[in-house]
DNA sequence: GATATATGCAGTCAAACACCTGCATGTCAA
DNA sequence: TTGACATGCAGGTGTTTGACTGCATATATC
C-alpha cells in the first residue's frame, strides 16, 4: 500500500483523528494518558496508535515501562501539498494577486 | 454520523480519490464515461459514486438516461480549515510575517 | 522479593467495505 | 416499435476494521 494511502487511511477514523489532535497539543503522552476519556479499551487504543505509526502520523520511544508518543506533522503536509492544494487553486490565485498588486506599487 | 466524518471516509479510498481527480479535470462526466480506465465492475463505480455524492464531493443530475456528475470543492475547503490548517501553523506564522515587513515598508 | 503499574500478545467477533453478477427499467434513435 | 445504450436494483462473497477479553511480560516501588 502506497505512503498517502496509509496516511488518508490512517485518518478515516474520528478517534485516531482525536488521538492526533491531543498529541499535537501535548506531545510525548503515554499510552495509558492517551486511553483517559476516550471511552473504549486499552486495546483499541493501541491498535489506533499502531495504525498511525505505521502510516508515520507519530513516533514511539520507550522510557522504563512507559511508551511515550509524538506527532509528526510531516505526513498532513504531504497531503496538503500533493492532494487538497490543486483544489484551493482560487485561494493561491488570490495570494499571487495580492502579490502582484504590492510588486505593482 | 458526522458530515466531516464522511468526508475524511470518502477521501480514504483510492480509487473514490481519483473519481475526485477525474471530476476536477473535468467536470459534468458520466457514469459510463468515469468507469472506462478504472479497472473494475460498473456496479463498483456506481457505489463509490454513491458515497462521494453522500459526503457532499459531488453533485449528481440527471439529463435523458445519461447522469452527470459534478465536483463540490466545499468539504475539502473545510478539512483544510478546520482540521489540517492547525498543523500548517509554521507556514502560517511566515505568512503573517511576510504581510507585517510589507506594512512596515 | 512482593506488589502494583504499564504495556504486549493472542484470539474472538460483528459490522462495514469493496468488490462482484444477474436482471430490470428507462431513454434515445432508426 | 424495436433495438441499442445508460443506468438502477437486489443480492452474494471474501476481507478488513474496530472493538473486545484474557493472559503474559516487563518495570518501578515498597
Amino acid at each position: 500500500m502506497k505512503a498517502i494511502d496509509k496516511v488518508f487511511k490512517a485518518l478515516a477514523d474520528p478517534s485516531r483523528r482525536e488521538l492526533i489532535d491531543r498529541l499535537h497539543a501535548k506531545n510525548g503522552q503515554t499510552l495509558g494518558e492517551l486511553c483517559k476519556g476516550l471511552d473504549m479499551a486499552r486495546q483499541s487504543v493501541t491498535q489506533h496508535l499502531e495504525l498511525l505509526e505505521d502510516a508515520n502520523l507519530i513516533s514511539v520511544r520507550r522510557v522504563g515501562r512507559e511508551k511515550l508518543h509524538t506527532f509528526n506533522p510531516v505526513p498532513i503536509h504531504e497531503i496538503y501539498e500533493r492532494w487538497i492544494r490543486k483544489f484551493e487553486r482560487g485561494r493561491l490565485d488570490a495570494l499571487s494577486n495580492f502579490k502582484a498588486k504590492l510588486e505593482r506599487k
